[in-house]
DNA sequence: ATGGCTATTGCAAAAAATTGCAGGAGACAT
DNA sequence: ATGTCTCCTGCAATTTTTTGCAATAGCCAT
């Protein structure tokens, strides 16, 4: 089963509908490389589909928010930039100071994900962590 | 030294003014238990000092946030909620459901931190960590 | 194909968050 | 006290995000 057929089972297997606007963000986001803004996203479908509204992008990326099929990264005083969720999980450090974003591996999650779960029944949601903190350049 | 000498020394050490609006704000989010917003902070405020404006609220926020005297933790779809700090370090759980938090203890993030200092020479915002996912009540 | 249920959309308006600017006021040295 | 430096504030305007509502259109059962 293809990719793209995969994300539509997800989504109607939700009780959600598959509609063009939807299908064109989808689109947009997994074509984007790395992390794009809703401004972005917007002007981008409106390429293809003009009467695109930001409210439905706005709702939309609320929906695949919820469905894990994309992640949401808020940074200070800006946009907020979301990102489509593939297999390979990774999840990033933001540096406080310059705002650099480095990936690292799922591994680093793992022993936290187990001790909450045994001493919280907390169900970590290991496809996308942000870990704030300075990094090596900002702290000297 | 009280605590709200240390507070002012901290504020005024790293080249800020400690403004009556700044005042205000600042025992606003000490004095009320646990989170409180935006909007909450500046009727609080405005009691006692009544032209302050949204925007000074912001920008103090902004700044005590970069000073870790508070901290922000932003729920979907609602305002912000801002946090006093204090050195009882601890993190929170938050349930993607029903929106519950729970604290946890810091040793939960000590693992962590290390792992990220050794491989990344990351270090870790330990005094205050958001860590998304789903409550035992609510996987049921 | 057809019909019905309801998720979804676009539009407009509101709410939340950010920014530019000119005047005002802390803090420090004298 | 006084002056100076520049951080901060209030105001207004802008940007970003959310919401209400009526109309539309997916999708499933028939």
């Amino acid at each position: 089963m293809s990719c793209e057929a995969t994300t539509i089972t997800t989504v109607k297997n939700t009780g959600h509908r598959m509609t063009p606007q939807r299908l064109f963000i989808l689109s947009a986001i997994r074509h984007a490389e790395g992390h794009i803004t809703v401004s972005q996203i917007e002007n981008r479908v409106r390429e293809s589909y003009p009467t695109i509204d930001v409210s439905t992008v706005y709702r939309n990326l609320t929906t695949l928010r919820e469905l894990r099929l994309v992640s949401e990264t808020r940074i200070d005083g800006g946009e907020s930039q979301y990102e489509w969720l593939d297999q390979d999980r990774h999840h990033h450090l933001i540096c406080r100071i310059c705002s650099d974003i480095v990936q690292i591996d799922d591994t680093y999650l793992e022993s936290l994900a187990q001790s909450l779960m045994k001493d919280y029944d907390f169900t970590l949601d290991t496809d996308h962590f942000t870990i704030h903190g300075v990094c090596s350049t900002c702290l000297k």
